[in-house]
DNA sequence: AGGTGTCCTAGCTCAGTCCA
DNA sequence: TGGACTGAGCTAGGACACCT
């Protein structure tokens, strides 16, 4: 479709023919030229090409490419729509700025203006240099670390959904203690909590009305707008709403079926369905017609959304008139070995049968185990497979010491490498000689680094102190001797070849240096890579990734593993029942999800035993008394309705295939 | 002598593991 | 199901070093 199109524009002189390719239905959204526009499309209706073409159309009229801007949820999405844009050759469409709210808050952040008037500065902390700022705080506060990670979890979160907005907002005199200590402590490292961007974006855009960020983008286009939290809403509201320039056009485009971060990032679903109340004015479009999925699946996430109840008048979806029928079968295995031996054989089947290629298949798993032994069993057989989960590159000592270390030579202030590498070694991270320093330099004005030098010279004395003066010492000595080397030099320095512990991170300090010139540029993509993950582009392996991971990704077959009680639906421990609901609804939606992905085949798997320790660890359901208990499939299978197919053994499968 | 901080160890809790 | 075991992560407290 799109190869037809880049002809199209070359053959008419680039001119490119709105509705050509587009079904009636997403004809006004790329039409509308009014302020406010709503696009709620169910899942595979053909959204992002839409509003692609939308943003071409304002290319094609005229509009500067600087004044547009495009919010998605990831960077792999940025990167994708980007490409497209390209290969629709639209001039221009390469200074668009297609970004996430991360990055775009990063980017309105490190302004200069905006680091001297807030006093802040744009360095994000990692999950292990939390560690640090809450033993800091444990020593100031004389609170326990269990209780401290609370408090900054309920500090973010009331960030995230507005909730200090919120007149009555219970907040006790240790809760604002705490606010204080962790934001002095922030200030005093020149770092901020990823939970801060959106907010303190919001508070610069709304101090400072006439920054230029605010009026920098005329046609602002938003996709997964029902992922944002509240917070993430008001910053695009913020954004669109100054007057100048004079019409300006605002464009979110999501699917509240789809909302699957509500438990994990609070995200707001209903900002969506609420829209047009909120921008009055507004034109919404529902978009029904499913152009990826076939028939069969269509039919099954149908009955499934209307058997979860949550609305009285669900949104269906339509099939395409030219919709396949396509495959849907529900398998289940003895054990979980048989499930991963299984599902990798009924791929290789399918591959050398020449129905699917690799990178034409996905493996969608609740837990990373199964996923793991998928991906041995499918190498085993000289498949390509790459898993693709959020593990912790820096989650050993070494590692993290590496990355501060690589940190402090791309800047040499970076207070929070400096403290993480003091205390790294020691059980208690040497938090209360660190304060006696930090209560120093709150005194005579001096950074760490000043002090730390002072103490090293004799200069300057402060009681219970040496223990970290030596490893201070040690610190610049590596330093010194770091700046010498080469890159490639350093990277063997700081993550050698052969150490399981640092191979993770090794390997994305390897990739990132193919496109580094310095140490700087070097830091830059390690940095982003590990902040923001893309997923890899492949096309020749298949990917085994988890339900959130898959958002927005389409597949020829896709194979939905685990699928067990339990598993799926998981619901953790709440306190109250309505946040169990809330919880499950967001289940719902992530088998919704997954359900969707598939232009033509979707297996479900699961199995019928599992180990009582494995059940235990994965959350998976399992009846009692036995070393191997008897699991139950999720009871979202028994909610597709009487016409799925009735599961199977999958050995049967394998014959058939 | 008394205070402070580090290092070390014992002990606690919790979750997972394993078995009758 | 229940009870014993294990290990991780954390804390409390003692021994020790160092400072005032």
């Amino acid at each position: 479709m799109l190869s037809n199109i880049s002809q199209l524009v070359v053959a008419e002189g680039f001119q490119v023919v709105w509705n050509e390719g587009l079904d009636e239905e997403c004809i006004p959204v790329v039409e509308y030229e009014g302020s406010y526009s709503c696009v709620i499309a169910g899942a595979g209706t053909g959204k992002s090409f839409a509003l692609k073409r939308k943003i071409a159309r304002l290319l094609e009229q005229g509009e500067p490419p600087s004044s547009l801007l495009v919010v998605t949820f990831t960077r792999t999405a940025a990167r994708d729509l980007k490409n497209d844009l390209e290969e629709l050759g639209v001039e221009g469409c390469d200074i668009v700025r297609a970004c996430t709210l991360h990055s775009l808050c990063l980017w309105i952040l490190s302004r200069h203006e905006v680091f001297r008037v807030m006093e802040r500065k744009t360095r994000t902390l990692l999950g292990h240099e939390i560690d640090y700022l809450i033993a800091d705080l444990s020593v100031r506060l004389e609170r326990k670390i269990k209780i401290l990670r609370e408090q900054l979890h309920a500090f973010t979160s009331a960030w995230a959904r507005l909730l200090n907005e919120e007149p009555g907002w219970p907040h006790s005199d240790e809760d604002r203690e705490f606010d204080n200590e962790l934001i002095s402590w922030l200030r005093f490292h020149k770092a901020m909590l990823v939970g801060e961007l959106v907010p303190l974006t919001i508070e610069y855009l709304r101090n400072n009305p006439t920054s230029p960020e605010r009026s920098l983008y005329k046609h602002m286009t938003v996709d997964e707008y029902q992922d944002l939290n509240k917070a993430e809403q008001r910053l695009i509201r913020l954004l669109s709403e100054y007057k100048i320039p004079e019409n300006r056009t605002l464009t979110v485009a999501g699917d509240d079926d789809q909302s699957i971060f509500v438990t994990l990032k609070y995200a707001h679903p209903e900002g969506i369905t609420n829209f047009k109340e909120e921008y009055p004015g507004t034109f919404e479009t529902t978009l029904v017609t499913c152009k990826r999925c076939p028939r069969r699946v269509i039919e099954l996430a149908n009955v499934f959304l209307k058997s979860t109840k949550r609305k009285e008048k669900p949104k269906l979806l339509q099939p395409a008139p030219n919709a396949i029928k396509g495959e849907v079968a529900i398998l289940q295995w003895r054990t979980p070995n048989d499930e991963a031996s299984g599902v990798a054989t009924i791929i290789a089947k399918k591959i050398s049968a020449g129905e699917v290629k690799p990178g034409e298949i996905i493996v969608l798993t609740p837990r990373k185990q199964i996923g793991y032994a998928i991906k041995n069993n499918l190498i085993d057989r000289g498949i390509g497979a790459q898993t693709c989960f959020s593990e912790a590159v820096l989650y050993s000592k070494q590692a993290q010491e590496g990355y501060a270390y690589l940190n402090l030579l791309h800047e040499r202030n970076d207070a929070v490498s400096l403290r993480v590498l003091l205390g790294i070694y020691a059980a208690d991270k040497r938090r209360k000689s660190y304060e006696k320093i930090r209560r120093h330099c709150f005194e005579s004005g001096d950074a760490v680094i000043e002090t730390l030098s002072k103490l090293k010279s004799g200069e300057l004395h402060i009681p219970s102190t040496d223990h970290l003066v030596a490893p201070y010492q040690i610190i610049c000595q590596r330093l010194q001797y770091l700046s010498t080397l080469t890159v490639p030099e350093v990277i063997e320095q700081l993550f050698p070849d052969g150490v399981d512990e640092v191979a993770e991170i090794r390997k994305l300090v390897m990739t990132a240096m193919e496109g580094a010139g310095d140490i700087h540029e070097l830091y830059d993509m390690v940095n982003r890579e590990i902040t923001q993950p893309e997923l890899p582009k492949t096309s020749d392996s298949i990917l085994i990734l988890t339900l959130q991971k898959a958002k927005g990704l389409t597949a020829k077959m896709v194979v939905f593993v685990n699928c067990l009680e339990g598993c799926i639906p998981y619901v953790g421990r709440y306190d109250s029942k309505e946040e169990q609901e809330k919880a499950l609804a967001e289940q719902e939606r992530l088998f919704f999800v997954a359900l969707t992905r598939t232009t033509n085949i979707l297996l479900l798997s699961s199995t019928g035993i599992m180990r009582r320790g494995d059940a235990a660890r994965m959350k998976v359901r399992a009846s009692a008394r036995r070393y191997w208990p008897e699991t139950e499939a999720s009871r979202f299978i028994d909610m597709l309705g009487p016409n799925a197919p009735s599961p199977q053994p999958g050995d049967d499968y394998i014959r058939h295939v």
